[in-house]
DNA sequence: CGCTAATTTGACCTGGATCAACTACGGTGG
DNA sequence: CCACCGTAGTTGATCCAGGTCAAATTAGCG
Protein backbone atom coordinates (compact mmCIF):
# COMPACT_ATOMS: atom_id res chain seq x y z
CA UNK A 1 0.00 0.00 0.00
CA UNK A 2 2.99 2.26 0.62
CA UNK A 3 5.05 2.38 -2.53
CA UNK A 4 2.97 0.12 -4.75
CA UNK A 5 1.60 1.66 -7.92
CA UNK A 6 -1.98 1.09 -6.69
CA UNK A 7 -3.86 4.28 -6.24
CA UNK A 8 -6.92 5.22 -4.22
CA UNK A 9 -8.84 5.77 -7.43
CA UNK A 10 -7.90 2.47 -9.03
CA UNK A 11 -11.37 0.95 -8.43
CA UNK A 12 -12.83 3.77 -10.50
CA UNK A 13 -10.22 3.35 -13.20
CA UNK A 14 -10.91 -0.37 -13.37
CA UNK A 15 -14.60 0.28 -13.81
CA UNK A 16 -14.09 2.95 -16.49
CA UNK A 17 -11.67 0.70 -18.35
CA UNK A 18 -14.18 -2.12 -18.28
CA UNK A 19 -16.45 0.19 -20.26
CA UNK A 20 -14.14 2.25 -22.43
CA UNK A 21 -10.51 2.31 -23.46
CA UNK A 22 -8.81 5.25 -21.80
CA UNK A 23 -5.85 7.21 -23.12
CA UNK A 24 -2.90 7.85 -20.83
CA UNK A 25 -4.04 11.42 -20.51
CA UNK A 26 -7.50 10.38 -19.47
CA UNK A 27 -6.16 7.85 -16.99
CA UNK A 28 -3.91 10.46 -15.53
CA UNK A 29 -6.74 12.98 -15.28
CA UNK A 30 -8.84 10.49 -13.32
CA UNK A 31 -5.94 9.75 -10.98
CA UNK A 32 -5.47 13.45 -10.43
CA UNK A 33 -8.99 13.98 -9.13
CA UNK A 34 -8.67 15.64 -5.75
CA UNK A 35 -10.44 13.23 -3.42
CA UNK A 36 -10.96 13.03 0.27
CA UNK A 37 -10.84 9.46 1.51
CA UNK A 38 -13.05 8.53 4.45
CA UNK A 39 -13.52 5.38 6.45
CA UNK A 40 -17.08 4.84 7.56
CA UNK A 41 -18.63 2.52 10.12
CA UNK A 42 -21.32 0.01 9.12
CA UNK A 43 -24.91 1.22 8.78
CA UNK A 44 -24.15 4.92 8.52
CA UNK A 45 -25.93 7.28 6.19
CA UNK A 46 -23.58 8.85 3.65
CA UNK A 47 -26.14 11.13 2.01
CA UNK A 48 -29.76 11.58 3.03
CA UNK A 49 -33.01 11.90 1.17
CA UNK A 50 -33.51 15.63 0.57
CA UNK A 51 -29.86 16.64 0.95
CA UNK A 52 -28.30 19.10 -1.47
CA UNK A 53 -24.89 17.78 -2.39
CA UNK A 54 -21.78 19.26 -3.96
CA UNK A 55 -19.70 16.11 -4.21
CA UNK A 56 -20.25 12.50 -5.10
CA UNK A 57 -19.20 9.37 -3.37
CA UNK A 58 -17.00 6.69 -4.90
CA UNK A 59 -16.99 3.39 -3.02
CA UNK A 60 -13.43 2.13 -2.66
CA UNK A 61 -14.03 -0.83 -0.42
CA UNK A 62 -16.98 -2.32 1.47
CA UNK A 63 -20.69 -2.32 0.76
CA UNK A 64 -23.29 0.44 0.47
CA UNK A 65 -26.93 0.59 -0.52
CA UNK A 66 -29.41 3.15 -1.75
CA UNK A 67 -32.74 3.21 0.04
CA UNK A 68 -35.76 5.27 0.95
CA UNK A 69 -38.20 5.16 3.88
CA UNK A 70 -41.98 5.31 3.68
CA UNK A 71 -44.01 7.50 5.99
CA UNK A 72 -44.39 4.58 8.39
CA UNK A 73 -40.66 3.95 8.37
CA UNK A 74 -40.59 0.93 6.08
CA UNK A 75 -37.36 0.78 4.16
CA UNK A 76 -37.04 -0.06 0.49
CA UNK A 77 -33.51 -0.82 -0.69
CA UNK A 78 -32.97 0.05 -4.37
CA UNK A 79 -29.46 -1.23 -5.00
CA UNK A 80 -26.32 -2.67 -3.49
CA UNK A 81 -22.90 -1.19 -4.24
CA UNK A 82 -19.28 -2.29 -4.06
CA UNK A 83 -15.85 -0.88 -4.87
CA UNK A 84 -15.76 1.14 -8.10
CA UNK A 85 -19.41 2.20 -7.91
CA UNK A 86 -20.48 5.83 -7.62
CA UNK A 87 -23.98 5.30 -6.25
CA UNK A 88 -24.83 8.99 -6.13
CA UNK A 89 -23.37 9.98 -9.47
CA UNK A 90 -26.87 11.24 -10.19
CA UNK A 91 -26.23 14.16 -7.83
CA UNK A 92 -23.77 15.57 -10.37
CA UNK A 93 -26.69 16.56 -12.59
CA UNK A 94 -29.51 16.52 -10.02
CA UNK A 95 -28.04 17.86 -6.81
CA UNK A 96 -31.07 17.29 -4.57
CA UNK A 97 -31.30 13.70 -3.37
CA UNK A 98 -34.57 11.81 -3.78
CA UNK A 99 -33.30 8.87 -1.70
CA UNK A 100 -30.56 8.03 0.78
CA UNK A 101 -27.21 6.32 0.51
CA UNK A 102 -25.80 4.34 3.44
CA UNK A 103 -23.06 1.89 4.27
CA UNK A 104 -23.86 -1.72 5.05
CA UNK A 105 -20.38 -2.74 6.21
CA UNK A 106 -17.28 -0.81 7.20
CA UNK A 107 -16.61 1.10 4.04
CA UNK A 108 -13.91 3.26 2.53
CA UNK A 109 -15.15 5.97 0.23
CA UNK A 110 -13.60 8.74 -1.81
CA UNK A 111 -15.50 12.01 -1.99
CA UNK A 112 -15.14 13.82 -5.29
CA UNK A 113 -16.29 17.43 -5.66
CA UNK A 114 -18.88 17.94 -8.37
CA UNK A 115 -16.85 20.78 -9.81
CA UNK A 116 -13.89 18.51 -10.52
CA UNK A 117 -16.09 15.76 -11.82
CA UNK A 118 -17.81 18.19 -14.15
CA UNK A 119 -14.53 19.51 -15.44
CA UNK A 120 -13.35 15.96 -16.08
CA UNK A 121 -16.45 15.13 -18.11
CA UNK A 122 -16.20 18.34 -20.12
CA UNK A 123 -12.54 17.80 -20.96
CA UNK A 124 -13.00 14.12 -21.76
CA UNK A 125 -16.23 13.25 -23.55
CA UNK A 126 -15.03 9.67 -23.58
CA UNK A 127 -15.14 9.57 -19.80
CA UNK A 128 -18.49 11.34 -19.75
CA UNK A 129 -19.85 8.68 -22.10
CA UNK A 130 -18.52 5.90 -19.88
CA UNK A 131 -20.18 7.42 -16.82
CA UNK A 132 -23.41 8.01 -18.71
CA UNK A 133 -23.33 4.41 -19.86
CA UNK A 134 -22.89 3.38 -16.26
CA UNK A 135 -26.06 5.21 -15.23
CA UNK A 136 -27.85 3.39 -18.05
CA UNK A 137 -26.76 0.04 -16.68
CA UNK A 138 -27.97 1.26 -13.30
CA UNK A 139 -31.37 1.76 -14.92
CA UNK A 140 -31.25 -1.68 -16.50
CA UNK A 141 -30.71 -3.21 -13.06
CA UNK A 142 -33.71 -1.30 -11.74
CA UNK A 143 -35.80 -2.80 -14.51
CA UNK A 144 -34.61 -6.27 -13.59
CA UNK A 145 -35.68 -5.62 -10.01
CA UNK A 146 -39.08 -4.37 -11.17
CA UNK A 147 -39.44 -7.54 -13.24
CA UNK A 148 -38.65 -9.65 -10.18
CA UNK A 149 -41.02 -7.74 -7.93
CA UNK A 150 -43.88 -7.78 -10.39
CA UNK A 151 -43.68 -11.21 -11.96
CA UNK A 152 -41.60 -13.64 -9.93
CA UNK A 153 -42.17 -15.67 -6.78
CA UNK A 154 -40.23 -14.84 -3.65
CA UNK A 155 -38.01 -17.85 -4.28
CA UNK A 156 -37.15 -16.86 -7.83
CA UNK A 157 -36.72 -13.23 -6.86
CA UNK A 158 -34.10 -14.05 -4.25
CA UNK A 159 -32.43 -16.52 -6.59
CA UNK A 160 -32.23 -13.80 -9.24
CA UNK A 161 -30.75 -11.35 -6.78
CA UNK A 162 -28.08 -13.87 -5.76
CA UNK A 163 -27.10 -14.37 -9.39
CA UNK A 164 -26.83 -10.63 -9.85
CA UNK A 165 -24.80 -10.02 -6.72
CA UNK A 166 -22.43 -12.86 -7.49
CA UNK A 167 -21.75 -11.69 -11.04
CA UNK A 168 -21.37 -8.09 -10.00
CA UNK A 169 -18.60 -9.10 -7.66
CA UNK A 170 -17.03 -11.60 -10.01
CA UNK A 171 -16.75 -8.90 -12.66
CA UNK A 172 -14.41 -6.87 -10.49
CA UNK A 173 -12.44 -9.79 -9.11
CA UNK A 174 -14.10 -9.94 -5.70
CA UNK A 175 -15.60 -13.37 -6.28
CA UNK A 176 -14.97 -16.57 -8.15
CA UNK A 177 -16.00 -20.21 -8.23
CA UNK A 178 -19.59 -19.30 -7.37
CA UNK A 179 -18.56 -18.10 -3.97
CA UNK A 180 -18.81 -14.51 -2.82
CA UNK A 181 -19.17 -12.28 0.22
CA UNK A 182 -22.70 -11.31 1.13
CA UNK A 183 -22.19 -9.23 4.23
CA UNK A 184 -25.70 -8.19 5.09
CA UNK A 185 -28.66 -9.51 7.00
CA UNK A 186 -31.84 -11.29 6.00
CA UNK A 187 -33.65 -8.10 6.91
CA UNK A 188 -31.60 -6.24 4.30
CA UNK A 189 -32.58 -8.87 1.75
CA UNK A 190 -36.19 -8.49 2.81
CA UNK A 191 -36.10 -4.71 2.37
CA UNK A 192 -34.49 -5.11 -1.04
CA UNK A 193 -37.04 -7.62 -2.30
CA UNK A 194 -40.15 -6.22 -0.65
CA UNK A 195 -40.64 -9.42 1.35
CA UNK A 196 -40.85 -9.93 5.11
CA UNK A 197 -37.74 -11.07 6.94
CA UNK A 198 -39.62 -14.17 8.09
CA UNK A 199 -40.41 -15.17 4.55
CA UNK A 200 -36.88 -14.50 3.36
CA UNK A 201 -35.68 -16.82 6.09
CA UNK A 202 -38.03 -19.56 4.94
CA UNK A 203 -37.00 -19.17 1.31
CA UNK A 204 -33.33 -19.37 2.25
CA UNK A 205 -33.97 -22.55 4.16
CA UNK A 206 -35.71 -24.03 1.16
CA UNK A 207 -32.77 -23.07 -1.05
CA UNK A 208 -30.43 -24.83 1.37
CA UNK A 209 -32.68 -27.89 1.53
CA UNK A 210 -32.64 -28.06 -2.27
CA UNK A 211 -28.87 -27.91 -2.29
CA UNK A 212 -28.91 -24.66 -4.24
CA UNK A 213 -26.83 -22.52 -1.93
CA UNK A 214 -24.86 -22.36 1.27
CA UNK A 215 -25.08 -19.09 3.13
CA UNK A 216 -23.31 -18.57 6.40
CA UNK A 217 -20.82 -16.24 8.02
CA UNK A 218 -21.52 -13.60 5.41
CA UNK A 219 -20.54 -15.84 2.54
CA UNK A 220 -22.74 -17.09 -0.24
CA UNK A 221 -21.76 -20.28 -2.02
CA UNK A 222 -23.86 -21.12 -5.03
CA UNK A 223 -23.80 -24.91 -5.05
CA UNK A 224 -25.88 -25.25 -8.22
CA UNK A 225 -25.38 -22.21 -10.42
CA UNK A 226 -27.26 -23.58 -13.39
CA UNK A 227 -30.35 -24.41 -11.38
CA UNK A 228 -30.27 -21.01 -9.73
CA UNK A 229 -30.07 -19.35 -13.14
CA UNK A 230 -32.82 -21.47 -14.61
CA UNK A 231 -35.38 -21.15 -11.87
CA UNK A 232 -34.99 -17.37 -11.76
CA UNK A 233 -34.73 -16.98 -15.55
CA UNK A 234 -31.57 -15.04 -14.94
CA UNK A 235 -30.09 -13.56 -18.10
CA UNK A 236 -26.89 -11.65 -17.42
CA UNK A 237 -27.33 -9.52 -20.53
CA UNK A 238 -28.93 -6.70 -18.55
CA UNK A 239 -25.76 -6.17 -16.53
CA UNK A 240 -23.98 -5.33 -19.80
CA UNK A 241 -20.71 -6.60 -18.45
CA UNK A 242 -18.29 -6.73 -21.29
CA UNK A 243 -14.68 -7.70 -21.51
CA UNK A 244 -12.36 -4.80 -21.41
CA UNK A 245 -11.04 -3.87 -24.83
CA UNK A 246 -7.60 -5.35 -25.46
CA UNK A 247 -4.84 -2.92 -24.47
CA UNK B 1 -48.83 21.93 -40.07
CA UNK B 2 -48.00 23.37 -43.47
CA UNK B 3 -46.32 26.72 -43.00
CA UNK B 4 -46.46 27.05 -39.22
CA UNK B 5 -43.15 27.41 -37.38
CA UNK B 6 -43.79 24.16 -35.51
CA UNK B 7 -41.32 21.49 -36.37
CA UNK B 8 -41.40 17.72 -36.10
CA UNK B 9 -38.70 17.88 -33.45
CA UNK B 10 -40.40 20.51 -31.31
CA UNK B 11 -41.44 17.96 -28.64
CA UNK B 12 -37.76 17.14 -28.18
CA UNK B 13 -36.80 20.80 -28.07
CA UNK B 14 -39.44 21.48 -25.47
CA UNK B 15 -38.13 18.69 -23.31
CA UNK B 16 -34.50 19.77 -23.65
CA UNK B 17 -35.44 23.35 -22.88
CA UNK B 18 -37.30 22.24 -19.78
CA UNK B 19 -33.95 20.90 -18.56
CA UNK B 20 -31.35 23.26 -19.96
CA UNK B 21 -31.19 26.63 -21.68
CA UNK B 22 -30.20 26.13 -25.29
CA UNK B 23 -28.32 28.54 -27.49
CA UNK B 24 -29.67 29.35 -30.94
CA UNK B 25 -26.95 27.21 -32.42
CA UNK B 26 -27.89 24.25 -30.25
CA UNK B 27 -31.56 24.67 -31.02
CA UNK B 28 -30.80 24.80 -34.70
CA UNK B 29 -28.59 21.71 -34.48
CA UNK B 30 -31.42 19.75 -32.88
CA UNK B 31 -33.86 20.90 -35.53
CA UNK B 32 -31.42 19.83 -38.21
CA UNK B 33 -31.32 16.23 -37.03
CA UNK B 34 -32.19 14.07 -40.02
CA UNK B 35 -35.23 12.15 -38.85
CA UNK B 36 -37.61 9.74 -40.43
CA UNK B 37 -41.14 10.23 -39.21
CA UNK B 38 -43.36 7.17 -38.92
CA UNK B 39 -46.96 6.63 -37.97
CA UNK B 40 -47.54 3.43 -36.06
CA UNK B 41 -50.69 1.50 -35.21
CA UNK B 42 -51.62 0.76 -31.59
CA UNK B 43 -49.93 -2.18 -29.87
CA UNK B 44 -47.04 -2.56 -32.25
CA UNK B 45 -43.51 -3.35 -31.20
CA UNK B 46 -41.07 -0.61 -32.13
CA UNK B 47 -37.92 -2.35 -30.93
CA UNK B 48 -37.68 -5.86 -29.50
CA UNK B 49 -35.79 -7.40 -26.64
CA UNK B 50 -32.48 -8.59 -28.09
CA UNK B 51 -32.47 -6.30 -31.13
CA UNK B 52 -29.30 -4.50 -32.14
CA UNK B 53 -30.24 -0.94 -33.00
CA UNK B 54 -28.60 1.89 -34.89
CA UNK B 55 -31.15 4.57 -34.29
CA UNK B 56 -33.30 5.75 -31.44
CA UNK B 57 -36.96 6.53 -31.27
CA UNK B 58 -38.39 9.91 -30.30
CA UNK B 59 -42.10 9.87 -29.51
CA UNK B 60 -43.83 12.80 -31.20
CA UNK B 61 -47.42 11.99 -30.40
CA UNK B 62 -49.28 9.11 -28.77
CA UNK B 63 -48.29 6.64 -26.08
CA UNK B 64 -45.62 3.96 -25.85
CA UNK B 65 -44.34 1.66 -23.14
CA UNK B 66 -41.25 -0.34 -22.37
CA UNK B 67 -41.83 -3.94 -21.30
CA UNK B 68 -40.35 -7.39 -21.10
CA UNK B 69 -41.88 -10.86 -21.14
CA UNK B 70 -41.08 -13.72 -18.77
CA UNK B 71 -40.51 -17.23 -20.04
CA UNK B 72 -44.19 -17.99 -19.47
CA UNK B 73 -45.23 -14.91 -21.40
CA UNK B 74 -46.16 -12.67 -18.51
CA UNK B 75 -45.55 -9.04 -19.38
CA UNK B 76 -43.98 -6.49 -17.07
CA UNK B 77 -44.35 -2.88 -18.18
CA UNK B 78 -41.48 -0.66 -16.99
CA UNK B 79 -42.59 2.77 -18.10
CA UNK B 80 -45.10 4.80 -20.06
CA UNK B 81 -43.99 7.39 -22.59
CA UNK B 82 -45.49 10.41 -24.32
CA UNK B 83 -44.40 13.09 -26.79
CA UNK B 84 -40.87 14.34 -26.22
CA UNK B 85 -39.62 11.11 -24.64
CA UNK B 86 -36.84 9.01 -26.16
CA UNK B 87 -37.60 5.71 -24.45
CA UNK B 88 -34.70 3.86 -26.04
CA UNK B 89 -32.08 6.56 -25.69
CA UNK B 90 -30.16 3.88 -23.83
CA UNK B 91 -29.46 2.17 -27.15
CA UNK B 92 -27.16 5.04 -28.08
CA UNK B 93 -24.58 3.75 -25.61
CA UNK B 94 -25.79 0.14 -25.24
CA UNK B 95 -26.98 -0.93 -28.68
CA UNK B 96 -28.36 -4.34 -27.70
CA UNK B 97 -31.83 -4.09 -26.21
CA UNK B 98 -32.56 -5.79 -22.90
CA UNK B 99 -36.29 -5.10 -23.17
CA UNK B 100 -38.89 -4.12 -25.77
CA UNK B 101 -40.55 -0.87 -26.75
CA UNK B 102 -44.09 -0.81 -28.11
CA UNK B 103 -46.89 1.57 -28.91
CA UNK B 104 -50.04 1.61 -26.82
CA UNK B 105 -52.06 3.95 -29.05
CA UNK B 106 -51.65 5.20 -32.58
CA UNK B 107 -48.31 6.91 -32.33
CA UNK B 108 -46.11 9.18 -34.39
CA UNK B 109 -42.41 8.68 -33.87
CA UNK B 110 -39.22 10.17 -35.26
CA UNK B 111 -36.32 7.81 -35.82
CA UNK B 112 -32.93 9.38 -35.22
CA UNK B 113 -29.74 7.62 -36.35
CA UNK B 114 -27.31 6.98 -33.53
CA UNK B 115 -24.50 8.49 -35.59
CA UNK B 116 -26.25 11.85 -35.77
CA UNK B 117 -27.24 11.72 -32.14
CA UNK B 118 -23.67 10.96 -31.15
CA UNK B 119 -22.34 13.80 -33.23
CA UNK B 120 -24.84 16.15 -31.62
CA UNK B 121 -23.77 15.16 -28.12
CA UNK B 122 -20.09 15.50 -28.97
CA UNK B 123 -20.51 18.94 -30.48
CA UNK B 124 -22.78 20.17 -27.69
CA UNK B 125 -21.88 18.92 -24.22
CA UNK B 126 -24.77 20.98 -22.95
CA UNK B 127 -27.19 18.80 -24.89
CA UNK B 128 -25.36 15.66 -23.82
CA UNK B 129 -25.75 16.74 -20.22
CA UNK B 130 -29.47 17.36 -20.69
CA UNK B 131 -29.95 13.91 -22.19
CA UNK B 132 -27.85 12.32 -19.48
CA UNK B 133 -29.93 14.10 -16.89
CA UNK B 134 -33.02 12.74 -18.56
CA UNK B 135 -31.78 9.18 -18.18
CA UNK B 136 -31.17 9.91 -14.51
CA UNK B 137 -34.77 11.00 -14.06
CA UNK B 138 -35.75 7.82 -15.84
CA UNK B 139 -33.86 5.94 -13.13
CA UNK B 140 -35.55 7.97 -10.41
CA UNK B 141 -38.93 6.92 -11.77
CA UNK B 142 -37.84 3.29 -11.72
CA UNK B 143 -36.97 3.69 -8.06
CA UNK B 144 -40.39 5.15 -7.36
CA UNK B 145 -41.95 2.11 -9.04
CA UNK B 146 -39.77 -0.23 -6.97
CA UNK B 147 -40.89 1.60 -3.84
CA UNK B 148 -44.51 1.14 -4.83
CA UNK B 149 -44.09 -2.52 -5.67
CA UNK B 150 -42.18 -3.34 -2.53
CA UNK B 151 -43.88 -1.27 0.13
CA UNK B 152 -47.32 -0.08 -0.91
CA UNK B 153 -50.75 -1.66 -1.15
CA UNK B 154 -52.32 -2.18 -4.54
CA UNK B 155 -54.58 0.79 -3.88
CA UNK B 156 -51.75 3.15 -3.01
CA UNK B 157 -49.63 1.85 -5.84
CA UNK B 158 -52.25 2.65 -8.44
CA UNK B 159 -52.97 6.00 -6.81
CA UNK B 160 -49.26 6.82 -6.99
CA UNK B 161 -49.11 5.84 -10.64
CA UNK B 162 -52.08 8.09 -11.45
CA UNK B 163 -50.36 11.03 -9.78
CA UNK B 164 -47.22 10.37 -11.79
CA UNK B 165 -49.01 9.99 -15.11
CA UNK B 166 -51.06 13.11 -14.57
CA UNK B 167 -48.05 15.28 -13.68
CA UNK B 168 -45.97 13.89 -16.51
CA UNK B 169 -48.61 15.02 -18.96
CA UNK B 170 -49.33 18.30 -17.23
CA UNK B 171 -45.64 19.19 -17.47
CA UNK B 172 -45.78 19.16 -21.25
CA UNK B 173 -49.17 20.80 -21.59
CA UNK B 174 -51.15 17.65 -22.34
CA UNK B 175 -53.21 17.86 -19.16
CA UNK B 176 -54.62 20.36 -16.73
CA UNK B 177 -57.22 20.71 -14.01
CA UNK B 178 -56.52 17.19 -12.77
CA UNK B 179 -57.85 15.72 -15.95
CA UNK B 180 -55.77 13.79 -18.45
CA UNK B 181 -55.90 11.14 -21.14
CA UNK B 182 -55.19 7.60 -20.00
CA UNK B 183 -55.58 5.64 -23.20
CA UNK B 184 -54.78 2.14 -22.07
CA UNK B 185 -56.55 -0.80 -20.55
CA UNK B 186 -56.83 -2.17 -17.05
CA UNK B 187 -54.66 -5.04 -18.22
CA UNK B 188 -51.92 -2.56 -19.08
CA UNK B 189 -52.22 -1.08 -15.61
CA UNK B 190 -52.04 -4.59 -14.17
CA UNK B 191 -48.88 -5.41 -16.09
CA UNK B 192 -47.32 -2.15 -14.99
CA UNK B 193 -48.08 -2.64 -11.31
CA UNK B 194 -47.57 -6.39 -11.09
CA UNK B 195 -51.19 -6.92 -10.08
CA UNK B 196 -53.90 -9.03 -11.76
CA UNK B 197 -56.36 -7.30 -14.05
CA UNK B 198 -59.17 -8.46 -11.76
CA UNK B 199 -57.63 -6.80 -8.75
CA UNK B 200 -56.90 -3.60 -10.67
CA UNK B 201 -60.56 -3.52 -11.59
CA UNK B 202 -61.61 -3.85 -7.94
CA UNK B 203 -59.21 -1.15 -6.82
CA UNK B 204 -60.50 1.22 -9.50
CA UNK B 205 -64.04 0.61 -8.35
CA UNK B 206 -63.06 1.40 -4.80
CA UNK B 207 -61.39 4.61 -5.94
CA UNK B 208 -64.58 5.59 -7.74
CA UNK B 209 -66.72 4.71 -4.72
CA UNK B 210 -64.50 6.90 -2.55
CA UNK B 211 -64.94 9.79 -4.97
CA UNK B 212 -61.21 9.86 -5.69
CA UNK B 213 -61.32 9.55 -9.44
CA UNK B 214 -63.46 9.22 -12.53
CA UNK B 215 -62.08 7.02 -15.25
CA UNK B 216 -63.97 6.39 -18.44
CA UNK B 217 -63.53 6.69 -22.17
CA UNK B 218 -59.78 6.82 -21.80
CA UNK B 219 -59.88 9.86 -19.57
CA UNK B 220 -58.78 10.11 -15.98
CA UNK B 221 -60.29 12.81 -13.81
CA UNK B 222 -58.75 13.13 -10.38
CA UNK B 223 -61.67 14.35 -8.27
CA UNK B 224 -59.66 14.61 -5.07
CA UNK B 225 -56.02 15.30 -5.87
CA UNK B 226 -54.96 15.94 -2.30
CA UNK B 227 -56.37 12.68 -1.03
CA UNK B 228 -54.79 10.77 -3.89
CA UNK B 229 -51.43 12.35 -3.08
CA UNK B 230 -51.74 11.69 0.63
CA UNK B 231 -52.81 8.08 0.54
CA UNK B 232 -50.04 7.17 -1.89
CA UNK B 233 -47.43 9.38 -0.19
CA UNK B 234 -46.77 10.90 -3.58
CA UNK B 235 -43.89 13.37 -3.59
CA UNK B 236 -43.32 14.87 -7.02
CA UNK B 237 -39.68 15.61 -6.22
CA UNK B 238 -38.49 12.42 -7.92
CA UNK B 239 -39.81 13.58 -11.29
CA UNK B 240 -37.40 16.51 -11.07
CA UNK B 241 -39.70 18.67 -13.12
CA UNK B 242 -38.39 22.16 -13.03
CA UNK B 243 -39.56 25.32 -14.60
CA UNK B 244 -37.77 26.17 -17.75
CA UNK B 245 -35.16 28.88 -17.30
CA UNK B 246 -36.55 32.29 -18.22
CA UNK B 247 -35.89 33.10 -21.89
C1' DC C 1 -19.55 -14.62 29.91
C1' DG C 2 -23.09 -11.76 29.10
C1' DC C 3 -25.63 -8.78 25.74
C1' DT C 4 -27.50 -7.63 21.66
C1' DA C 5 -28.54 -8.41 17.09
C1' DA C 6 -29.72 -11.99 13.89
C1' DT C 7 -31.95 -16.12 12.74
C1' DT C 8 -35.44 -19.51 13.31
C1' DT C 9 -39.94 -21.55 14.46
C1' DG C 10 -44.99 -21.90 14.99
C1' DA C 11 -49.72 -20.30 14.63
C1' DC C 12 -52.71 -17.74 12.33
C1' DC C 13 -54.40 -14.31 8.96
C1' DT C 14 -55.22 -11.57 4.66
C1' DG C 15 -54.35 -9.19 0.27
C1' DG C 16 -54.40 -10.29 -3.86
C1' DA C 17 -54.31 -14.35 -7.39
C1' DT C 18 -56.91 -17.52 -10.07
C1' DC C 19 -60.71 -19.38 -12.58
C1' DA C 20 -64.86 -18.95 -14.82
C1' DA C 21 -68.74 -16.68 -16.29
C1' DC C 22 -71.15 -12.80 -17.71
C1' DT C 23 -72.00 -7.92 -19.37
C1' DA C 24 -71.07 -3.62 -21.87
C1' DC C 25 -69.46 -1.37 -25.73
C1' DG C 26 -67.10 0.29 -29.88
C1' DG C 27 -66.64 -0.83 -34.27
C1' DT C 28 -68.00 -3.13 -38.89
C1' DG C 29 -70.49 -4.98 -42.38
C1' DG C 30 -75.02 -5.86 -44.30
C1' DC D 1 -80.18 1.28 -38.63
C1' DC D 2 -79.29 -2.94 -36.74
C1' DA D 3 -77.04 -7.46 -35.96
C1' DC D 4 -72.81 -9.22 -34.87
C1' DC D 5 -68.27 -9.73 -32.84
C1' DG D 6 -64.26 -9.10 -30.43
C1' DT D 7 -62.20 -6.56 -26.82
C1' DA D 8 -62.50 -4.60 -22.30
C1' DG D 9 -64.66 -4.42 -18.07
C1' DT D 10 -67.20 -6.63 -14.14
C1' DT D 11 -68.66 -10.13 -10.77
C1' DG D 12 -68.48 -14.16 -7.68
C1' DA D 13 -66.30 -18.07 -5.56
C1' DT D 14 -62.35 -20.09 -3.96
C1' DC D 15 -57.44 -20.47 -2.97
C1' DC D 16 -52.70 -19.56 -1.53
C1' DA D 17 -48.27 -16.97 -1.26
C1' DG D 18 -46.65 -14.41 1.74
C1' DG D 19 -47.64 -11.22 5.87
C1' DT D 20 -47.97 -10.63 10.91
C1' DC D 21 -47.19 -11.54 15.68
C1' DA D 22 -44.79 -13.50 19.23
C1' DA D 23 -41.71 -16.40 21.21
C1' DA D 24 -37.56 -19.13 21.11
C1' DT D 25 -32.88 -20.09 19.72
C1' DT D 26 -28.51 -18.99 18.06
C1' DA D 27 -24.30 -16.25 16.76
C1' DG D 28 -21.17 -12.58 17.32
C1' DC D 29 -18.67 -9.68 19.90
C1' DG D 30 -16.71 -6.78 23.56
Amino acid sequence: MASTPTHALSPLLRKLESIATLTDEERHAVESLPVKTRMLAPRQDIVRDGDHTSQCCLILDGWACRYKLTGKGQRQIFSFHIGGDIPDLQSLLIPVMDHSLATLTSTTVALIPHADMRELTLRFPNIAAALWRDTLVDGAIFRAWIMCMGQRSAFDHIAHLFCELYLKQEAVGLASEHRCPLPFTQLDLADATGLSNVHVNRVLQEMRRNGLITLRSQTLVVEAWERLVQTSEFDAAYLHLQKRAAP
